[in-house]
DNA sequence: TTAATAATGTAACTTTATAACATTACATTA
DNA sequence: TAATGTAATGTTATAAAGTTACATTATTAA
């Protein structure tokens, strides 16, 4: 029921980002959306770690490829990746991370490890309805559910 | 069991934040730190809307008030009312809103009307286990949740 | 009183995000 | 294929949010 993923430190980054990518191109072809080549360059700059990438990371990381932008580009960029559900945005963090699953439009709740930064995802449909349900109690109609979870990960957890 | 609060639009501020200042007096005391004349009057000026009021909104109210200060100063001012719990971030609108209710130290959950702008506050245990538990499946242990539901209040719905 | 600690003052600066407007790329259909 | 409309990007400037470093002033406690 509930999809649970926290990437462990010995993950293989280019396999993932190449993953990341298919699902990408399939994703925005299926929509009808154009995943330009500026859009890829983000996504892969954000897929490429599992810890969570501020826009100006971005930026630099572009930069370094020789693309040179502008912060409003990225931003615009991280706009539309998020609004296909490709990025995720982590408000207390004030960055981004790469959404490696496939989550519709369901809400996710995110796990930051303050140790080392990595970023994984849930998807609890029970404390999404849970969460809307209690919601409408108080009179209110959630539109958008923010779910992130500061602490520490097992493997930082054992150190 | 579960406390919940929205603020409606005829509230009376006044009476509002004489309990705001009572409560936070008696919790200081209690807890033997000082409620200075800086920490009181940014509490009262978060505490006089039911809106998220930013950091520097409060630096504004605070130079109307003839209280000429710094960024810092209200930074500071605020990291101590949070950690006194009479604060609360709102990291998706990276503001600040007075909690008006006692919730010793369990996590709560904020409701946004991105329509009007009040926000409630929601204290679900049921929610915080279910979270904790779940993080705790995936090998985490959540240290401090953030949960803010973005929606609609029931004032706005009508309109 | 005098040290120790807590709080505030001051100035400069970094990081994050957006506004406003010009230009270019892409797709459509006349 | 030239004209047109929409989507995407470029460019510059600026707004908004948050922090650092260090000096000074209150408060507390010995």
């Amino acid at each position: 029921m509930a999809s649970s993923v926290f990437p462990k430190p010995e993950h293989n980054h280019h396999r993932c980002v190449a993953r990341l990518v298919r699902h990408a191109e399939q994703l925005c072809l299926k929509a009808g959306v154009r995943l330009t080549a500026q859009r890829l360059a983000v996504l892969k700059i954000i897929g490429g770690s599992h810890k969570a990438t501020g826009a100006y990371d971005v930026l630099e990381a572009m930069t370094r490829q020789g693309r040179r932008t502008a912060p409003v580009t990225v931003y615009r960029a991280l706009d539309f990746l998020m609004s296909v559900g490709l990025v995720h945005r982590i408000s207390s963090l004030n960055a981004f991370i790469a959404c490696h699953h496939p989550h519709g439009s369901n809400p996710v709740q995110l796990l930051i490890c303050k140790a080392c930064g990595a970023v994984g995802e849930l998807e609890l449909p029970a404390v999404n309805r849970a969460l809307k349900a209690a919601a409408a109690g108080a009179g209110f109609s959630v539109d958008k559910p923010v779910v992130e979870l500061t602490g520490v990960c097992n493997h930082c957890c054992a150190a």
